[in-house]
DNA sequence: TGCCAGGCCCTCTTTAGGGCCTT
C-alpha cells in the first residue's frame, strides 16, 4: 500500500499568479489505494476582483468570495491537509503555480510548498493517446467517469481528476502486473519518451521484463 | 481599448511555429 495521494483543484482570477492572478477556491481530495479516503474545499477571499468572464466561467462572484475567510487562512488549512503527501492536479503546471505563490504569501517556511506535482494531463497523453482531447471534461467522457457536480468548481474538477488518477493507476496495474501505482511511478511515466513506456516504467521498477 | 502565461508536444522540426490545457 503507497501513502496517500493528494489531489488538487484551484478556482482562479486568471491563467497567472506572475501577472497578479489570485485563487479564489481550493479543493483536496486524499486518494489511499484508489479511493478517496478526505476531502478539504474552501472559498478563499483575496481581495482582488473578479472579472464577469471569471465570474461565468466558474460560477464563483465576487459576494461569494467577500464572504469567504481570507486567502492566507484558507491556504495555511490546504497546506496542513496536504501534510506531506505528493500532489496530482490535470495540467499540473497551472495548479502549481498558484500552489506555490499563494503558499510563498505566508512566507518561506509555509509546509507542502515543495511537495512533487504530478500531471494527469500528461499521463493520459502517454497512456490514451486515442482519446478525443485532454481536457479533463473530455477524458471524464472517453472514461466514463462519474459526473462529480459543477465543472469549473474546485471540488468537483478534483474529484474528477481523482477518478482519473484512480483509472491510470489501475491501468499501469493491470498492464505491469502491479499491486499498487506509486506517486513516483507516475512521475516515471509523465517524464518518459513518447512510444518508450513500457520501457521507462521497466527502468522505474528495476525489473529486466514486464508483461505487456 | 486591448491585451496579458507557461510548459509540453507535434511536425510540413531542431537556427521554429503553433496547438493544447489550465482560469
Amino acid at each position: 500500500m503507497t501513502g496517500p495521494i493528494a489531489v488538487i483543484d484551484f478556482e482562479t482570477t486568471g491563467l497567472s499568479p506572475a501577472q497578479g492572478d489570485r485563487a479564489t477556491e481550493v479543493a483536496v481530495v486524499l486518494v489511499q489505494g484508489g479511493r478517496v479516503v478526505d476531502r478539504f474545499q474552501s472559498l478563499m477571499n483575496a481581495g482582488v476582483r473578479i472579472s464577469s468572464f471569471i465570474e461565468s466561467f466558474t460560477g464563483i462572484s465576487n459576494a461569494m468570495v467577500a464572504a469567504a475567510p481570507p486567502a492566507a487562512q484558507v491556504m495555511a488549512e490546504a497546506a496542513r491537509f496536504v501534510g506531506s503527501a505528493p500532489l496530482v492536479a490535470h495540467n499540473a503546471g497551472f495548479d502549481r503555480r498558484f500552489w506555490q505563490a499563494e503558499l510563498a504569501r505566508l512566507g518561506p517556511d509555509a509546509p507542502a510548498a515543495h511537495n512533487p506535482f504530478a500531471c494527469t494531463m500528461l499521463l493520459s497523453r502517454r497512456l490514451y493517446p486515442q482519446a478525443p482531447g485532454h481536457k479533463l471534461g473530455t477524458l471524464a467522457a472517453f472514461h466514463a467517469l462519474p459526473a462529480a457536480g459543477r465543472a469549473h468548481r474546485a471540488l468537483a474538477d478534483a474529484e474528477v481528476a481523482a477518478a482519473l488518477l484512480a483509472r491510470i493507476q489501475a491501468d499501469l496495474c493491470s498492464r505491469f502486473g502491479l499491486a499498487a501505482a506509486s506517486h513516483s511511478l507516475l512521475m516515471a511515466v509523465q517524464a518518459c519518451q513518447r512510444h518508450a513506456l513500457d520501457a521507462a516504467v521497466r527502468r522505474h521498477l528495476g525489473t529486466p521484463s514486464v508483461a505487456a
